[in-house]
DNA sequence: CAAGCACTTTACGTTAACGTAAACCTCGGC
DNA sequence: GCCGAGGTTTACGTTAACGTAAAGTGCTTG
């Protein structure tokens, strides 16, 4: 098997542990994309892998933020949005009280933000009902069969 | 007053036909782009307004056409699939069986797309809710005043 | 030890969706 | 008659988000 990837999730006492690693590769087809889209990522700050020797090593913590970052998109935000919540939120604990205000006005901006794609979808949706309720009419006036599909 | 834009709804007789008519740049302004991204979307195919002369002459159908592509693009759609149904739905009355069932299969994927996306809404605002809960928690806890709005 | 596979860096190429600039027309008002 | 506000075409520039190719490193397997 060519199957040497990543780490043990068990050391020689048994407990599963959240110490497994992963690979560029096996991050890539995990979210089906490819290694190239992931060092992007990193080059906009966006992961910040560690290193065995020159090899990037993932942990379970890149792996959500890739998982984020991938759903952000999907979303429409733009890796530069994306980032800014990500690193703030990285960025918590050291509890700069002016960085955490601007970081809740950035959740409100995104919170705006799905309220109205939301909205959209719901119009969207609607038109798309009946655009098909038309088609459907227009077939059956053919005489076609209407697929129950 | 410069305002010498469109022609009036009313006729002589006085019925509020839908003879309305707009200038690109009252269509920009409206939506809040500009007209050379209408002229672009025109390009594209996906706007075909009348010509005064050589200006360009928007009805309401232009309008409600620019209308579904600006939610489509803030749905994360691109020009190209949403020229695809709007094209689409134009070219319904001729009726042609094949390409409706075509559509009917784009809009079963736009579907799944838009669920896909009203999934990735709830978690993100999930993510969202856990993120300021921290941050006001953190904030509390640094003695400074939660702001409550 | 040679082959192969997964990883690496560097760097140039590509696509979508416009922005921006130049150079022109045309119309109503003063 | 000219000016300014809008409209027009043509064309090159720009940005984001990667794709793709070249050339090298390192392991392990026959």
């Amino acid at each position: 098997m060519t199957q040497r990837t990543a780490s043990a999730a068990t050391q020689s006492g048994g407990l599963p542990i959240q110490r497994r690693t992963y690979s560029i590769g096996e991050l890539a087809k995990m979210f089906e994309v490819t290694p190239r889209t992931i060092r992007f990522y990193e080059q906009e700050g966006l992961l910040a892998p560690e290193r065995r020797g020159q090899t990037r090593v993932y942990r379970e913590k890149d792996r959500v933020r890739l998982k984020l970052t991938l759903r952000g998109k999907r979303l429409g935000f733009s890796l530069a949005e994306i980032r800014e919540v990500v690193m703030m939120y990285d960025a918590m604990p050291d509890g700069n009280a002016r960085q955490l205000q601007r970081l809740l006005e950035i959740l409100a901006e995104k919170r705006d933000n799905l309220e109205r794609q939301l909205e959209d979808i719901r119009l969207m949706h609607r038109e798309l009902d009946d655009v098909e309720t038309r088609a459907r009419e227009v077939l059956s006036g053919l005489g076609a069969e209407p697929p129950k599909h």
